[in-house]
DNA sequence: GTGCCTATAGGAAACGTTCCTATCTCGCAA
DNA sequence: TTGCGAGATAGGAACGTTTCCTATAGGCAC
């Protein structure tokens, strides 16, 4: 489910933090993206609404949207990127171009591994990230 | 399964490279590691046996051995991780106190996503990377 | 309006990683 | 043994990302 931008204003407010026009771009500006953009990307969009906004605030402002679980932070090679849709599911990423693709994974599966996990460890598994790595179709298998 | 002393060995020569002390100690020191080091690590434990190598050569080395499959490259918030077993095996990380755990994954699971996956997007997936992140047991759910 | 608390801009700094180049080493041939 | 060439290394500069710090600005309650 793709992040709701009057539902993230609201989770913003719930938690005690006020919304300011930056809080408020990088959340509109999010909100439909697919692109799972840099830190600089959302930065620099912020920036045609809401000019001068400087990239520490919008770092500060992507963590504080993971850490209401608005927006997934995931790990990727060379840098952090944003991912507005929180539901489960995995990333493919073409080794070749570094493009990062949207997979499916069914929700029975993601919550098997979260809960052998979580028997194995002890732990409290918040949540998972699911990375694949390989050829594209675009870049083709060989031929 | 574990990084093997003598099979990774064959497999440098194999690849057409030279068995240098740094690539030997760098394989040494990886053989039996659970750790999970930084490249920083595994750089500060070889220098006890071949002084003076260099930041640089580690990393290039950890490199071809993730390109020759006998090391997996783990790319975890902060810095990228080692990880000399190739086994599929997720971790999981705990945000209270960083620290890294191998959690089992049995192999008809993974093989499962990554199909799916190849099907949905028309990849050639090579090998993927699952990260949950959860409070471990250690650092307890609240009480 | 006054005072308080939070948020922001801006830049410096830290960190991990890659890149570059001169030097060195190794394996091989003569 | 000596010399040669390909490959490897040390060292450090450079790069990009992310965090940290500080002074300023802005909103809200009173």
């Amino acid at each position: 489910m793709m992040i709701d931008r009057d539902l993230a204003f609201e989770r913003i407010r719930e938690a005690g933090l006020r919304l300011t026009p930056q809080r408020r771009a990088v959340i509109e500006e999010l909100a439909g993206d697919r692109s799972h953009p840099l830190a600089e990307d959302v930065a620099s969009r912020v920036a045609m609404r809401v000019p001068g906004v400087s990239l520490s605030t919008v770092y500060k402002i992507l963590h504080e949207l993971g850490d209401l679980g608005l927006v997934r932070e995931l790990s990727l090679p060379g840098a952090m990127r944003f991912d507005p849709d929180t539901e489960s599911h995995a990333h493919l990423v073409c080794p070749e171009c570094s493009e990062i693709q949207d997979v499916p994974l069914d929700t029975a599966t993601a919550e098997a591994i979260s809960v052998a996990a979580e028997k194995a460890t002890g732990a409290d598994v918040a949540h998972m990230e699911i990375t694949l790595y390989g050829t594209c179709a675009a870049c083709g298998p060989r031929a």
